[in-house]
RNA sequence: GCCCCCGUAGCUCAGUGGACAGAGCGACGGCCUUCUAAGCCGUGGGUCGCAGGUUCGAAUCCUGCCGGGGGCGCCA
């Protein structure tokens, strides 16, 4: 018996794809509305082939148009073949089977065939209201039931070079690494946010040159920081008495101030690690010696042209990579190994590394050195993403003011506001570029999607407000009420989107993906806002309905301030 | 040359096996004595890069090709 129920099967997402190990009918809960569909098709499957099923799980989606139902299933068209049977035929045992399976005409209004083999089902006001209940018990705490398998996962984003200011691509890995710490630990993972330092190696060593030579009225080294910030920085170090002469000093002074400017900004954009990991640190502690020593004890290292090599192309590296260069300096790769083993024996059992589109070569060796150190490669994930282009309007801007000084991240949250800004770098997949339109994000209005998600949540907390305090009462007793009049059509609509919301944070999570939450939120709002045109709220007519209605408001406004939430975005009570 | 990503509406992009392919922007036309018009409704707009293959069914999976971007350092 392969089938699990789709609440095990996708819970654990893209790398264990169904079948998991639970049986099918495990993990459902009696008041997950969704679940009991499913589970339900899934029976109703199993009963067509006397209990032996293999194979994929049947589907539950909802149709593409409303007149096919408000869910249907694949079940008949997968059954077909192994039961030799036309798809329509046992589409309408499947429906009969269902309908029993369903407890005859209490959820269901009807199941109808149609296509090549689609059962689907129309279902009644009771389980709608039902499934408003199961919402409503679930209180301010709505989303996915946690996992049944967590992992430990430290995610390191941003880890930009403390030698300037974050830049709006910083900005977007700081959007992303944040919102997918938010999606994981909602799914129910245990994570840990971190930031690398990488406060050792030739840069900073330019840095500090750039700053000294600033100080000094000295050469600029090739290669050198430009900015006016070294200029200012030099400055202060002028100020605090520091020795042109001192590189260390300089170095450690510019990288501790740039990096308190840096955490400005990220507190500023509501990005906030658990640890600022340093590299000078792992070098102090001999944790890059204790590294490579283990790679030789396992006989993946060998000398060679005076240098060290790590012989990665038998993990998968289309090339063997320097551990220690010719003039016996650590490459940047040796910290790597290093930190990463660090990772690995803190005990966490998924490193997740948010990398730049300019370092996606990267990942494979690294993910070499993870095995070679005798870890699970399969541990590591490299998101990579990509560029922000900044537009406005129909121009492209200039991604530099001044040569060599990107618009920094605190510029673009000056200009659109931290809200927008974490919007506009979430709302495409990370594997896409980015145009980010200063035009648009800037536009109060409807034409700006996040404010239009935004506005939906103020419109809600508006009618509440109208609503007074029986607003507060509607909402604890939602699934108990049936109302003279029947749901109409955009009352249901919203409440289907409202029960997708679990589903949507674990795929969201499982995927990595963010932006999925951004689509949501987006249907979300445009949900409501069709619910709003076609059902009055306060002072509906008819027994219950005013009640109900408010209580599916304050079901629309928690699912929509905890999609944003997840997003980093706040959620406002008036606009 | 090898590796990775991408190619879907005029533009920017969602959509990793299901029913006539979606959103936002842009264009055009309507709707405010009524719970927020930061809203709603309508119109126009697509050979899902191309060609094969797998499948009852492909934008989605496989192969090849074309086009764009990135990476292939004893830089980080």
């Amino acid at each position: 018996m392969e089938w699990t129920s789709a609440i095990t099967a996708t819970s654990m997402g893209a790398s264990v794809p169904w079948p998991s190990l639970a049986p099918y009918d495990d993990g459902v809960t009696a008041t997950d509305p969704i679940a009991e569909l499913r589970s339900a098709v899934n029976q109703a499957a199993r009963a067509l082939r006397d209990g032996e099923l293999t194979g994929p799980e049947p589907s539950l989606d909802c149709p593409p148009k409303p007149e096919l139902g408000d869910y249907s299933s694949n079940a008949a068209m997968l059954l077909a073949a192994p039961l030799g049977e036309k798809p329509h035929d046992v589409a309408v045992r499947l429906g009969a089977e269902l309908e029993r399976e369903l407890g005859g005409g209490e959820s269901i209004d009807r199941i109808e065939v149609a296509g090549p083999g689609f059962v689907n089902l129309f279902l009644s006001d009771p389980w709608y209201r039902r499934a408003m209940a199961s919402l409503a018990g679930a209180g301010e705490r709505l989303g996915p039931t946690p996992t049944d398998s967590p992992e430990r996962v430290l995610v390191e984003f941003v880890s930009a070079n403390p030698t300037g200011p974050l830049h709006v691509g910083g900005g977007r890995h700081a959007a992303y690494g944040d919102a997918l710490t938010r999606l994981l630990e909602a799914a129910g993972h245990e994570v840990q946010r971190e930031f690398y330092v990488n406060d050792a190696g030739g840069q900073v060593e330019r840095f500090a040159a750039s700053i000294a030579a600033r100080m000094s009225g000295g050469e600029m080294p090739e290669d050198g920081y430009e900015g006016a910030y070294v200029a200012e920085l030099a400055e202060r170090l002028g100020a605090e008495g520091v020795d042109p002469a001192d590189s260390d000093l300089v170095g450690r002074r510019g990288v501790k101030l740039v990096l308190e400017e840096v955490r400005a900004t990220l507190d500023r954009f509501g990005v906030h690690f658990d640890n600022w990991f340093s590299e000078r640190d792992l070098y102090a502690r001999g944790e890059v010696d204790a590294a490579l020593g283990r790679l030789d004890r396992a006989g993946h290292t060998y000398k060679s042209e005076g240098a060290l090599w790590l012989r990665t192309t038998e993990f998968g590296d289309d090339k063997d990579r320097v551990l220690i260069r010719a003039g016996g300096k650590p490459t940047y790769l040796a910290a790597d190994v290093a930190y990463h083993w660090d990772k690995l024996e803190r005990g966490f059992g998924r490193l997740i590394d948010v990398l730049g589109a300019d370092h996606h070569g990267y990942a494979p060796r690294l993910r070499a050195a993870i095995a070679a150190l005798g870890a699970d490669p399969d541990a590591f994930e490299a998101p990579i993403m990509r560029l922000v282009h900044i537009v406005e309007g129909d121009e492209r801007a200039q991604m530099s003011k001044r040569s060599g000084d990107f618009v920094s991240l605190d510029e673009l949250i000056d200009d659109i506001g931290v809200d927008a800004a974490r919007w506009f770098m979430l709302w495409r997949s990370h594997d896409t570029p980015v145009d980010l339109d200063l035009e648009l994000a800037r536009r109060e209005s409807s034409d700006n999607p996040v404010y239009y998600v935004q506005y939906a949540h103020a419109r809600i907390a508006s009618i509440l407000r109208k609503a007074g305090e029986g607003a507060e009462r509607a909402s604890a007793d939602a699934g108990a009420l049936t109302p003279g009049t029947s749901l109409q059509p955009t009352e249901k609509a919203l409440i289907k989107r409202l029960l997708e919301f679990p589903d949507e944070v674990r795929e969201a999570a499982a995927r990595r993906a963010p932006h999925r939450v951004c689509a949501y939120s987006t249907t979300v709002a445009a949900d409501f806002h069709a619910f709003y045109r076609d059902c009055q709220v306060v002072g509906a007519e008819g027994e219950g309905v005013e009640r109900s209605r408010l209580a599916l408001c304050l079901l629309t406004k928690r699912t929509i301030a905890g999609a944003l939430g997840l997003l980093g975005i706040s959620a406002p009570e008036r606009m």
